[in-house]
DNA sequence: GTTTAAATATGACAATTATCATATGAAAAC
DNA sequence: GTTTTCATATGATAATTGTCATATTTAAAC
């Protein structure tokens, strides 16, 4: 009756790594929370002093601008970690975490990562692995924002979403963000993110359905994008 | 008689975690290299099986995007390692490495750096937070891209260079970039890097010294920065 | 159910930045 | 030493994107 070893965070995340054993150590150790949509998880400056498990729902790291701008970085799903990278580099988080949809998460302490990290080879390269592959989307991500336009930055960020997150049974995107949220993913005023959705609606590339957005013409979207 | 040993890669990246032993299996198996100006470490997609330690020069990491311009993603020195994520990932690489100013490498296989990684725990760690290092900077430099103008981003690239790489005798730049380089950095147009300092230098901001780059006004270029 | 607030939408305009053209200077090739 | 090539520089202009204003719709609060 041990509840890590059935969660979903355990079955995709670096965790899958863990024996037996540590897997009762980590049901030991964990404290779950319910953190509600709009809620944060951690702040921007906060000393985290362990990882969070997302059981369920969505959530956002973002950094809020000087002039009040929201850019998002990362979304983050259920059976990811989150605040993995703050732990290791033994600093306050760099990003405030967000709820996008209602979360169930756990909290695990560093000091059982460390102890996993010392004694278990596959799960630190697990973990490692998945820090690389953060940094390899980030990267892209910089040269996205330099070398592409913003509508070519939407119809990516778009087919993303579809891909990552999928869709509800009326086709819409299940990753209900705001038009403002959207914006901040691809790094625009909400305004040019609005006028764009607009153009996208009109060439029938999308459909909106009322805040919703449902992708009608994923070739066009594709083509766009490059 | 261990040449790594002295070595200032083994000072100052992951493998100061190395001990005696472990070093001289590195010196065994390592390879070294010297790459001139403009020449290729490793190229975008190739498969390169281990790391690459700088002993001496400066190189970039980039990427060239379909209309020809070519993304500076991070630029690399003496006492840094060069490839991990990709080796660790297990997949070709994301980005080109390319010579800024000749360059004295050595080549570490893959399975040396697997088995530091499986049995030193502190070299482990070490090399996890390099990865972590780098994964704030990115993410630090996309919001950096969004959220700052061209000019801001300038200025804060000209100090970063001069903090990471210093000045010559004659207070100019250590690192000499091209201004298309130096474009590529801040993600601009060649021109507009151009003629951005152009007005800083008209300010007296910086001076340019042919084409070398002299900070006159550190404390202007801060605030602008901002 | 009405009021209030917030999100979405669109127009008008301004600011920023890219592109193209062309000139000048410096270094490399012959 | 001359020619050629490339980097730097600057002007003119266009394209993209941001900002401000203001509807309109939707959701939340009372």
């Amino acid at each position: 009756m041990n509840k890590c070893d059935q969660c979903i965070v355990r079955q995709l995340s670096s965790l899958k790594a863990l024996n037996k054993e540590e897997v009762i150590q980590l049901a030991n150790s964990k404290t779950s929370y319910s953190i509600k949509k709009g809620e944060a998880i951690f702040e921007e400056g906060e000393v985290t002093n362990g990882v969070f498990c997302i059981k369920d729902g969505v959530g956002k790291l973002s950094k809020l601008s000087a002039n009040g701008k929201d850019q998002i970085v990362k979304l983050v799903k259920s059976g990811e970690l989150l605040g993995q990278r703050s732990m290791i580099s033994n600093e306050p988080a760099n990003l405030t975490a967000k709820a996008i949809a209602d979360m169930e998460v756990c909290f695990i302490p560093k000091s059982e990562i460390i102890h996993f990290f010392n004694n278990n080879n596959q799960f630190s390269l697990n973990l490692m692995q998945s820090i690389c592959e953060d940094l390899k989307e980030s990267e892209n991500d910089k040269i996205a924002l330099v070398q592409k336009t913003v509508k070519q930055r939407l119809a990516e960020t778009l087919l993303q979403l579809h891909d990552e997150f999928g869709e509800n049974p009326d086709k819409t995107l299940k990753v209900q963000l705001t038009r403002e949220e959207l914006a901040g993913i691809i790094g625009t005023a909400t305004e040019s993110c609005i006028r764009l959705l607009s153009d996208f609606n009109k060439l029938e590339l999308i459909e909106l359905v009322g805040k919703k957005i449902m992708l009608k013409d994923v070739r066009a979207l594709k083509k766009m994008a490059e």
